[in-house]
DNA sequence: AGGACCATGTAAAAAGTTACATGATTCA
DNA sequence: TGAATCATGTAACTTTTTACATGGTCCT
């Protein structure tokens, strides 16, 4: 059984760029989509037999050593473009933080100037790594756009600026909500911060 | 078995706030934490179940005619407090949309555009929903603080500036997004569109 | 020879959705 | 009286994670 017409799209669209193995495969979703997507190894090895069983991907006896990569077939890239032209819809939203801040009144007023505060690093963190992201693929894009050839860059770098401009709302976000939770809060409790 | 942590944290918490049937339990879910939260039937009458299992919820003899509302105990008010010092940590991403988009090149340019232009139309419509809750809710947070009673007003208010923050940045994204593509991407094919 | 990593898979458990069955209450 | 809504629950199914088992390759 297909695991799901998720997770072959994500199968079918990481094959439709180049062979790999299911390892590599596996990988690559975590490198290269892990800003948005995630598949673990019980996932992309029965999909990928499923995907086989189907005629959708087929084993490219590779002379090198490790393992034996998957390609897509013909049908494999139908089959794609058939899954990205279905519609599709966003799970319910399931937010860890949020439900939390939401009985902020029930702890301490520490331990939520804690989740606060660590949010914040975080989406910081992203936010530096996607600014970096967008300066490498604007080079490609423009590189790609002069050529004339392929076109991926561009897609990948839409993917990247949903991260960024994502990241930077949640920075603003949780500086606004410590700021808003200091004004007429319990004054911060002990000598224990840095700053 | 109680369902997940995350289920009786959902339910503990809404019960701290007032004792409800799992009917309306599931209505209050959807409505009040549906932005970042939700659960299903299937979740909440078997968390209740494990819940009263444990004497952390009983049933409230309601003198009223329709179902038997639940009230959290004081074992209950423990467990929930335990519950939100536990750590915590976010599921792995999975957003269709952006998994669509990076193969963005394997599909027609109309399709590519129409799904960033329903993201925009929905993201702006979340934005204008977000502005409304946050007016109310800083009145309320206002009240509350001149009252010098509960604090809650201020929490809910933390999660709708979370909501709010998102639907900005999703605006600011597709706007981005589609000017990116129009810019040297193919002219729109045919004289479908209303813009 | 040994460790790190590549590679392939399976099995069990967890988490969650969906659909179904059933009955009470309320309101027009 | 009939429809809508409130209410409670179960069962089957789907999806996904986690842990385990196993062996190859490459580098030192």
């Amino acid at each position: 059984m297909a695991r799901t017409p998720q997770t072959q799209l994500a199968v079918l669209g990481a094959l439709s760029i180049e062979p790999m193995t299911g390892y590599r495969l596996r990988a690559e979703i975590v490198q290269t989509l892990g800003h948005f997507w995630h598949e673990s190894f019980g996932q992309v090895y029965p999909a990928l037999s499923a995907l086989q069983a189907e005629g959708l991907v087929e084993r490219a006896e590779a002379g090198g050593g490790s393992g034996t990569p998957f390609r897509i077939t013909a049908a494999g890239r139908r089959r794609l473009r058939e899954l990205l032209g279905e519609p599709f819809q966003q799970p319910p939203p399931r937010d860890q933080l949020l439900l939390r801040l939401f009985f902020g009144d029930q702890v301490p007023a520490d331990l939520v100037r804690r989740w606060l505060t660590e949010a914040l690093t975080g989406a910081e963190e992203d936010r530096a790594r996607y600014e970096r992201l967008r300066t490498e693929l604007e080079a490609e894009a423009a590189a790609e756009a002069a050529a004339g050839g392929a076109r991926g860059a561009r897609f990948r770098l839409v993917t990247v600026l949903a991260g960024l401009h994502g990241a930077q709302a949640r920075v603003r976000w949780a500086q606004e909500a410590l700021a808003l939770l200091e004004e007429g809060g319990a004054p911060a409790a002990g000598p224990a911060g840095t700053a």
